[in-house]
DNA sequence: CAAATATTGTTCGTGTACGAAACATTCCTA
DNA sequence: TAGGAATGTTTCGTACACGAACAATATTTG
């Protein structure tokens, strides 16, 4: 019934996490001091840079947030000018997003979204040892969005999910 | 001067990163619904059940956080009467904190810090695999937490700090 | 010893980030 | 076609999470 320390690397893991999670948020507020942007906001106007007219709901599967917290990015950026709200002439529940000429044009002078050093070390690794790391993170991600079925164990595996798009 | 692209592995890392980060944070939701603390608090509560009187400054460094965030999480702990904030006698700016019985009792029965199906997913993985997930996250971890000498390249490279304690 | 400096904790403002609920609009179906 | 289900957005409340500014205390230094 108690759980603590079942697994030697479980704690390292954890510990490891929430570093990450600190340097990115940490990043993202040096951005925000020097561009005036943070990591999520710069990272909604990239994908809206990419493809024009997106919806939020479309834009919040994009970035791997939840509405409500991408509508709160949307409304700063909105305020910054960086981009515009539309309500759909087809479907007036929509809203259709782009993104304006100042914020095409920051997307372009931008840094990078992962801090300059980091990017900078990651590529003095060998190409094996990137593709390591990649497919780890990539994994645990897997690991970690397992669906809560706590209910019902899926039983019924159904077709599984169209999660991108 | 424009950065995009410089690296295939770190738009990946990237969105892995933030899914991550994601799934985290709604497991914290989750743990705060079924148990009434969230991932932070009870981190925060199994640092000091582990060392009693601990002050703020350590506790924080403990757990990786910046003190006015523990300091937050330490204030809704308190509110739960899970831990006790007393003033030091021999140093009047520190304060001591002490878990109570209850929070001994909650950190007891807590379940673990990191989703459940991951854990046991986790460890369901050859210790290999386990390793290689464990080593990466830490290289990522030192990869990114490389302090921000912007103005001043290490030249002087100084005894390298005492990082740890 | 007194002044300057450092440490410790608190408060404040801002920006994520989420879920739940309120709302608007559209779709579907009885 | 009326009414309910589904979809899309917004609002609200809560908790992190940080840095900056502040007050109280301690330490160092002139």
């Amino acid at each position: 019934m108690s759980n603590q320390g079942n697994n030697n690397y479980e704690f390292r893991i954890l510990s490891a996490l929430r570093r990450v999670i600190r340097s990115v948020d940490i990043y993202s507020r040096k951005l925000n001091t020097e561009l005036g942007l943070t990591t999520p906001q710069l990272l909604c106007l990239h994908a809206l840079a990419k493809s024009k007219g997106m919806t939020l709901t479309n834009l919040a599967k994009e970035v791997n947030l939840g509405v409500s917290t991408v509508n709160g990015i949307v409304d700063r950026l909105e305020v910054k000018q960086y981009l515009t709200r539309e309500r759909s002439v087809d479907d007036r529940r929509k809203i259709s997003l782009a993104i304006s000429l100042s914020g095409k044009e920051l997307v372009l002078r931008a840094p990078s979204l992962l801090q300059d050093k980091f990017s900078a070390s990651l590529s003095k690794l060998s190409d094996f040892e990137q593709m390591a790391i990649t497919d780890s993170l990539e994994l645990v991600v897997e690991l970690m969005e397992v669906k809560d079925v706590d209910t019902s164990p899926n039983l019924f595996p159904r077709e599984q999910v169209i999660n991108n798009n």
